[in-house]
DNA sequence: CCCATATAATTAGGCCCCATAGCATTTAAT
DNA sequence: ATTAAATGCTATGGGGCCTAATTATATGGG
């Protein structure tokens, strides 16, 4: 998380700006100021889920099964390809889930053709559960976006890609957890 | 983190949308989006801080101990107000500082009129750290912002600002960190 | 003046997420 | 056949957080 309930306003930072000729003070509290609401919406989000029994980690992993499962025809996902569209390292997947597994979330299968592989697919349970945290977490989303008239909308979702674009290709400040 | 390299597109909820009436696609992409480009900023600085020695939350800590001086003429703070600041407990604020006073960054005095509360204070070692910290942080949040014009970023903080708005006065969302 | 209550800081114990390194198994490539 | 690559797993460790309990210290009402 991020967290710094006040941010810092443009006094606080005048007296920096003699000493470093880098900063930019608008930048800067355009980023403190991305980064907290985005902080902000993802810890009570991570609330949200919690109350679900879920962890943020956990329901992405839920999430990509069920997109796996929409997209293919229920085929499953190895634990590797799982690792890699959550962005994380194959270890990790491992623990997030034995621990889905341990709930009865997913199951894991052999594969047939690759014996070093595992199919990991939803159990009705897991698919009950995001059916029990959709309804909700939607509504939440909606909610969140209510005062945006669709213009702005737009305006932002071009903005967002804007800066994106920018990081991917910054060789400044290249985006580790987009790079991996 | 938030971490889902690959977004899903609009065919991804298709099958969703009549099963769920609340799912309003426009604002759970935004959403996404806007998870996502905050998740890599966070991971991306955080790496760098990494190099650094620094953890994010120990940057915050340190740089609300730099704010502090700067408008207190260095009077220090306590380890229950740094916490409030932060928006953790006093015992992960322990924590924080435990570590931040081991490589002596920090250091703790007692508080002459209240005996209880500790002084906190950024040792000359840990203001050295933010010196050599600063000059390509704060010109990485430069480059990062480069592309947007004046009334972009305007726009752009009007609009996070629009949400935050929303964030904190919905009953259905409530935003637990920042709420604490 | 004393006690109940509140506040400050810390410790202990625990969970989650995440990473690196190393390993066994299996498959693929030359 | 041998080497290289991929897959999944374990072990280990760190960071960040939390709750609950503990120890000081302060404060206000009776």
């Amino acid at each position: 998380m991020f967290y710094m309930k006040e941010l810092p306003n443009e006094e606080d930072f005048r007296p920096l700006v003699p000493e470093y000729s880098s900063l930019d003070t608008s930048s800067v509290m355009l980023f403190y100021l991305f980064l907290q609401v985005g902080s902000d919406m993802l810890t009570a989000f991570e609330t949200y889920l919690a109350d679900h029994g879920v962890s943020q980690g956990r329901f992405i992993v839920l999430l990509l099964l069920l997109r796996s499962q929409v997209r293919n025809n229920g085929s499953g996902l190895s634990p590797s390809e799982l690792a890699r569209q959550a962005g994380v390292t194959r270890a990790t997947m491992t623990g997030l889930m034995k621990g889905l597994q341990r709930d009865g979330l997913i199951e894991r299968f052999r594969h047939d053709g690759d014996r070093r592989k595992i199919i990991v697919r939803l159990t009705s349970k897991g698919k009950k559960s995001l059916n029990s945290i959709f309804p909700d977490y939607y509504s939440r989303i909606a909610e969140l976006m209510n005062d945006l008239e669709d213009e702005e909308r737009e305006k932002l979702s071009m903005l967002l890609h804007k800066v994106k674009n920018k990081m991917y290709s910054s060789k400044q400040a290249p985006a580790a957890g987009a790079q991996r």
